[in-house]
RNA sequence: CUCUCCGUAGCUCAGCUGGUAGAGCAAAUGACUCUUAAUCAUUGGGUCACAGGUUCGAAUCCUGUCGGGGAGACCA
């Protein structure tokens, strides 16, 4: 058995076998040195420059000219694309012309990873270019990459499938660039924030990603098994809970920059496993962590754009502090007229109704203006806005409102008309903690299947003392998004979750596997292009329809070969 | 989970009311020592996602399955 080869992955192969009679590692082992990437190259050369007569770069063959005795090449390293220019006695001084005739004409491709020495010059078309002296092959490569040409600005033959784009990451960012400044942008908003953090004195930590008890959040989880200890273990939907364990154990300030793992429904804002950035910070207030939240905000869209305002869609968004507040009611208010601040459950039910709000059974009050707002207020919200002081039964961890009754202190950041984080002052009564873990219990009774579990050892813990506290969660998939004015979380995502891809290589039989079967060694070739790949697959033909597509491929082909009877064929398929 | 669109060569896409598939790039062979979507000539390359059904005949029509996108439902 081997398996089945596009034409042009069978003549890679082919040319990497000559490659090897011929004495040349495709894949050698030894460090290749480098001097300059293509970005210095093209950045600082000018045509009077020194320090450019020996330039030593590495990376991809993008495309290639080649014109006779002279080629140019585009090389691409992870900076960019430099062109170089080949000449046939420059690296074949001597009679033998094989290196350019044979090994870089004929054996080597757009993919191939090469390393080049050479000096910088100017082409007549003004653009900077190596002009190679010594041609190395670093790594062959034995897959077609998609050829993504442009002009003038515009791309032709884009790399655009969806799908592949995704499960074949690394294809991506090989032919759209783009895609890789994403990715970098990603890890500066990271920097950006974990350098903001610390250097306000918080402390990085790690807290555990299996849990015995999910909490912090309201989710359903991912559920596994611990064998040894033979217990249901589950995988965060929040650290929240540990977090606050260190401030108890007298931290001053935590951050965690947490994978948390969600088991919902998928869609261009949720994957099942996502970043938040997670703080708490004793002595301090959600004002306080407003004011923070908007200075870190804003720092990373000055790291990441030099302004703050950022294009985003068709919208530009300007996180320039101070950012809009207002209070959940407020926002209600503003957006349907209709206050809401005094409603009991059955009145809210009725303004739901009122509103083409859906909401069913097992929602209680705090559900219910939830609700309300996610559908007249969020998606409208574009600017970043905080929204303040939300009811005390949607927020069973935060704090009561120091002078509001109903309310806890609590806000959301939110910005293109999605949440982008999330904070309150901690609740730190233990007493007060207890009840509100137990009134979620009695939703959970109700049906809802995301209310939290009780935590003995976090009331525990919160029985000890936990200073006044300021706690956040903001998600980074989502800043990033916004930030990098991406539609969807996919794109944020190295490897966003997929469905396992369907296996692709066919196990392809030998010509011999088909004779030993008494089929004529004449007619293998034809059945494997009728979709007859084994001698298997015979024993599920129809032989009518068989001999129907062998006759017709044998026309097609002009066979110089007898013609088949229905007899061979039912012989065949026995 | 529901609705909707999509799946054809390595890539991007054509393919009409059913008659065994085409183009550009890429590849092969040849020409060409400043090209840049290089150019010119010749050639090869397909399980039309998969499985059924209708039909003399299906890439095309019907049903189902798988995979993907979008919208909703759900989800702070």
């Amino acid at each position: 058995m081997e398996y089945e080869l596009s034409e042009q992955e069978q003549i890679r192969r082919n040319s990497l076998s000559e490659l090897n009679n011929i004495g040349i590692n495709p894949f050698p082992s030894e460090s290749y040195p480098i001097t300059h990437t293509a970005k210095e190259i093209l950045d600082t050369f000018k045509p009077d420059s020194t320090g450019f007569e020996e330039v030593s770069i590495a990376g991809r063959i993008m495309t290639r000219r080649i014109m006779g005795a002279a080629s140019f090449l585009d090389l691409q390293d992870s900076t960019g694309r430099i062109q170089l220019y080949l000449k046939r006695d420059d690296i074949c001084p001597d009679e033998d012309k094989s290196l350019y005739n044979t090994v870089f004409k004929r054996l080597m491709d757009i993919g191939d990873i090469i390393g080049i020495k050479g000096f910088v010059f100017v082409t007549q078309m003004g653009e900077t270019s190596i002009h190679v002296k010594e041609l190395t092959l670093l790594t062959k490569s034995l897959r077609v990459l998609p050829i993504v040409k442009e002009k003038d600005d515009q791309t032709f033959d884009a790399f655009s499938d969806p799908e592949i784009r995704y499960r074949q990451r690394y294809v991506d960012l090989i032919v759209n660039p783009e895609v890789r400044d994403v990715f970098v942008k990603r890890t500066r908003l990271v920097n950006t924030m974990r350098n903001f953090l610390s250097g306000k004195g918080y402390l990085e930590v790690e807290t555990p990603i299996l849990q015995p008890l999910y909490g912090g959040a309201a989710a359903r989880p991912f559920k596994t098994h611990h064998n040894s200890l033979d217990m249901t273990l589950y995988l965060r939907i929040a650290n929240e809970l540990y977090l606050k364990r260190l401030i108890v154990g007298g931290y001053d300030g935590v951050f965690e920059f947490s994978k948390d793992f969600r088991n919902e429904g998928m869609d261009r804002f949720h994957n099942p496993e996502f970043t938040q950035m997670e703080l708490y910070v004793a002595y301090k207030d959600y004002e306080w962590m407003m004011n923070t939240v908007e200075e870190m905000v804003e720092r990373i869209a000055l790291d990441l754009h030099g302004t703050t305002k950022v294009k985003v869609g068709e919208n530009e968004i300007d996180f320039k502090r101070p950012w809009k507040r207002y209070t959940m009611y407020e926002a209600i208010a503003h957006y349907t007229g209709i206050d809401i601040s005094a409603m009991d459950e059955a009145q809210l039910r009725d303004t739901c109704q009122k509103l083409n709000v859906e909401i069913d059974e097992s929602m209680g009050k705090g559900k219910l203006i939830d609700a309300i707002f996610g559908d007249v207020a969020e998606p409208k919200l574009m600017q970043p806005t905080f929204i303040t002081d939300y009811p005390v039964e949607m927020s069973p961890l935060a704090k009561k409102h120091r002078s509001k009754p109903g309310l806890v202190e609590r806000f959301e950041a939110i910005c293109n008309g999605k949440e982008i984080c999330n904070a309150f002052s901690e609740l730190n009564d233990p007493i007060d903690q207890r009840k509100r873990f137990e009134d979620q219990l009695e939703l959970g009774k109700r049906g809802d299947d995301e209310s939290m579990v009780l935590d003995e050892d976090f009331l525990r813990a919160l029985e000890y003392g936990m200073p006044p506290t300021a706690g956040l969660g903001i998600g980074i998939d989502r800043l990033t998004m916004i930030m990098t004015n991406q539609p969807s979380i996919q794109d944020v995502l190295f490897f966003p979750q997929m469905r396992p891809e369907k296996v692709t290589a066919i196990a392809v039989a030998t010509d011999e596997e088909f004779v030993a079967k008494g089929i004529p060694a004449e007619w293998v070739q034809v059945l494997r292009k009728a979709g007859i790949k084994s001698p298997e697959d015979l024993k599920a033909a129809n032989p009518n329809k068989l001999l129907h597509d062998l006759s017709g491929l044998r026309k097609k082909l002009k066979l110089e070969i007898p013609s088949l009877r229905i007899e061979d064929v039912k012989t065949w398929c026995e």
